[in-house]
DNA sequence: GAATAGATCCGC
DNA sequence: CGGATCTATTCA
């Protein structure tokens, strides 16, 4: 597999909407101890700080959760229900809260897309353990090169709260 | 210490 | 539609 640029750390320094649209169509490599995972983002959402009432900052600052406030790039992981692990990726700047959820996106080599984080994070091998780590770091590089993908913005999904917010920006399949 | 809620997925 | 299963908050 050809290397790819990784983005530095900085680049996930702006607001969590910017950087959740700027996601899709980057490539996510994971690298556990034994396997290197490539995948092509295809599906994210933003969650912003206490303003935000569907984001873990607002109704649940303690515990993980703190992880929102690190600097920019900082791996979150969190177990929806105990069961799925689902990977995020801290924006805005050290001290504000926000974080882009990757929902979806397909495998290099594959051609069946995986939606939903919690089916996402089993296929990358990601795990809570990863909390803390960073995607500039080497186990989650962001490629520079992007590929130009039309992008539906819709409201986002499997929350109770702040449903009207259109945070989620999917790539449109063709 | 006990009760509650949540950014999910699967099966019937 | 309901269950599985974990974490952190809230109340007593």
């Amino acid at each position: 597999m050809a290397s790819f640029e990784a983005v530095p750390c900085d680049h996930f320094a702006g607001s969590v909407v910017e950087v959740a649209r700027d996601l899709v169509g980057r490539w996510l490599k994971v690298e556990n101890d034994t396997t290197s995972t490539s995948a092509l983002i295809l599906e994210t959402e933003a969650y912003g700080g206490p303003d935000d009432p569907a984001s873990h900052a607002a109704f649940r600052p303690g515990g993980r959760a703190r992880r929102m406030w690190e600097r920019p790039g900082t791996i979150y992981v969190f177990a929806a229900y105990g069961m799925y692990p689902c990977l995020n990726i801290v924006a805005e700047t050290e001290g504000v809260p926000g974080a882009v959820l990757i929902r979806g996106a397909r495998l290099a080599g594959t051609e069946q897309p995986i939606l939903g984080p919690g089916k996402l994070g089993r296929a990358l091998g990601v795990n809570v353990g990863h909390n803390g780590e960073v995607c500039c770091g080497p186990a989650f590089q962001v490629s520079v090169e992007r590929q130009e993908l039309q992008i539906d913005v819709t409201p986002r999904i499997g929350i109770t709260r702040g449903v009207e917010t259109l945070w989620r920006f999917i790539a449109a399949l063709e």
